[in-house]
DNA sequence: CTGAAAGCGCTTACAG
DNA sequence: CTGAAAGCGCTTACAG
């Protein structure tokens, strides 16, 4: 590579001052637009890389947000990415992926280095264990959090996601409307405010159906494909086989439901399944299951909206916002159970 | 917030000079132990953050890498990128991702942000129709690039991938050592190497095997799961329906035998069905599905490696390195046909 | 409408 | 072992 172009090299080739050059690069109006547009050729001419940190020093402004989940790979996310991303290039905002496993660890030194870079945002799916004063952290240090699919008690920062024990609660009515009197539930943990809801709302409403819970129908922990897939053996061990298994997501079912395949059961036939997400898998698997849509592109949207509006000014939210999620039945929960 | 501290700010609260600050807290040797010791529990107290655009304008290292490809949400890519994550966790390296969707205008934006913060790396699974060009533009400007997945003619950088045409020749040898006559191929397209060597290893394989393929055998199109699923019509509407299938992918695959299953066949009885990388769903899909291990650990592994190691200064390579792939046999294509 | 000068917060020779 | 000074490449008042 030869010599670096910077602004001062369009300044020398053109006769003109940087900060003329400066201007006319970002559009100014006080730059004569002739002269704006022989500064713009000659920098597409050389080459010109505009240098962001030596900007960003000067302003403190980045142009940069980060967003951060737990497992990018899980379509829940993905369709919540999807939606965030729609925004922010609506909005022209560049974004930052990272994908913190659950490990507080890796959030952290992720966090650290949005604060380095001197991000303008940030949109955190919480790691398991966050504490209130790694959000505050962040937000006295000028890096504004908003928080997605899980919150934090105390966080002090505004926060989308479903509203996980309605959710459930719909699955499980919709179950013991169908004739099932013994419902297992799999998956999920309490150390997620997710994890949480979800068996809160199970629990509800059995209760509701005058159905008294047992501790063997709780199966707890799956939380992806393969670990659904394994927690079908725990289940086959109950005592008295429950009909029909709410998961803790579409992914734990799917799973399930391939476990309950190998061992010979048919999902929608010989037991009842249901999901949580409605990702999109879930219409297309065999039999399709019935799932609880979680508004993935509601949140995604919402929360990236919220966090542009406040880097614009408008004033924060400390709510945490629930979306109204819904039921969408199909096959693997069809069958009417006879009593 | 307060006041921001900075170097300056410890270095007065102490009646140090910025420079020994910054060389202690960089653990530099040139400053004795006990003054270190001062120094670095002070920046602790202060709550000092360490401006990266700062010293990355000074010393134009920026200590980030970017990794760009376009499908995150595909376990493929999955578990190329833990691997990478892994190396460069290994190496204490800072990464940024992003998911380009295959539109070439993402990637280019995500590029030239990489350019303008300074970014010392990128590994780049490249999207359809990237010009040799764009790599030239980057590497020309300091932004060293590593290719993994898909190839480039011309680009002049190292890249890593499976051996394409070999690993799909070894589902379709067996598909025949079964006693197929008469295989589909379903998924791919000619727009990427990929594609192009996974078709081209089928039809070498048909060859070899002594079949004369047919033009309507080959379903082009499908690389994700809710396409593969929506493919299965075009495939029962051959004329003379083929035995078996080999995929693009297991993704493919995987929504295929949902598609199949939706039309009464049975995936493994009535038809085989192949697919390729072993992402890790296939061993606990139902039926488990055969599949070609593309080696994604590998991949990521010495893509990471390789650009590490030429950024500590090791000569470049302009090799594309193939990994050699291998057959996982399991349900999905067990039964030998009989002729 | 354009230019000269200061400063963002670091690091790096160079002195001592 | 520590300090004074210059400079990375921008942008922003301030003049003119």
């Amino acid at each position: 590579m030869a010599q670096k172009v910077k602004l001062s090299t369009i300044a020398d080739s053109l006769g003109l001052s940087t900060a003329t050059v400066s201007l006319a690069l970002r559009d100014s109006s006080l730059v004569a637009e002739v002269t704006r547009e022989r500064i713009k050729q000659s920098a597409r001419d050389l080459g010109y890389i505009y240098n962001r940190r030596a900007a960003s020093l000067r302003t403190s402004k980045s142009g940069i947000l980060g967003v951060c989940v737990h497992d990018i790979m899980n379509p829940f996310f993905g369709e919540i990415l999807k939606s965030v991303e729609d925004e922010l290039d609506r909005r022209r905002q560049t974004f930052i992926l990272c994908n913190h496993h659950d490990e507080l660890a890796k959030q952290r030194s992720f966090v650290d280095t949005m604060l380095q870079l001197g991000a303008d945002g940030l949109i955190l799916s919480p790691a398991i264990g966050t504490p209130a004063s790694d959000i505050h952290l962040a937000e006295e240090n000028d890096l504004p959090v908003t928080l997605i699919a899980r919150t934090i008690e105390g966080s002090g920062v505004c926060g989308f996601r479903g509203d996980d024990a309605y959710g459930m609660g719909l699955a499980v009515d919709h179950l013991i409307g169908r004739g099932h009197r013994s419902i297992a539930m799999i998956g999920g943990t309490a150390m997620t405010s997710t994890g949480r809801d979800r068996e809160a709302g199970y629990r509800a409403a059995l209760k509701r159906g005058g159905i008294e819970f047992r501790d063997e129908w709780r199966v707890e922990g799956p939380r992806d494909r393969h670990s659904g897939f394994d927690a079908v053996s725990a289940f086959l061990a109950i005592e008295k086989r429950p009909t029909a298994i709410v998961c803790f997501s579409d992914l734990v079912a799917l799973g399930v439901m391939y476990g309950l395949s190998r061992a010979g059961l048919r999902p929608g036939v010989d037991i009842a399944v249901i999901g949580y997400d409605d990702i999109d898998e879930a219409a297309i698997a065999t039999p399709a299951l019935t799932t609880v849509a979680n508004g993935q592109s509601e949140v995604g949207r919402r929360a990236a909206g919220a966090l542009l509006d406040r880097l614009q000014g408008l004033p924060a939210s400390e709510e945490t916002i629930l979306i109204t999620p819904e039921l969408k039945i199909r096959q693997s929960s069809e069958f009417a159970w006879p009593n």
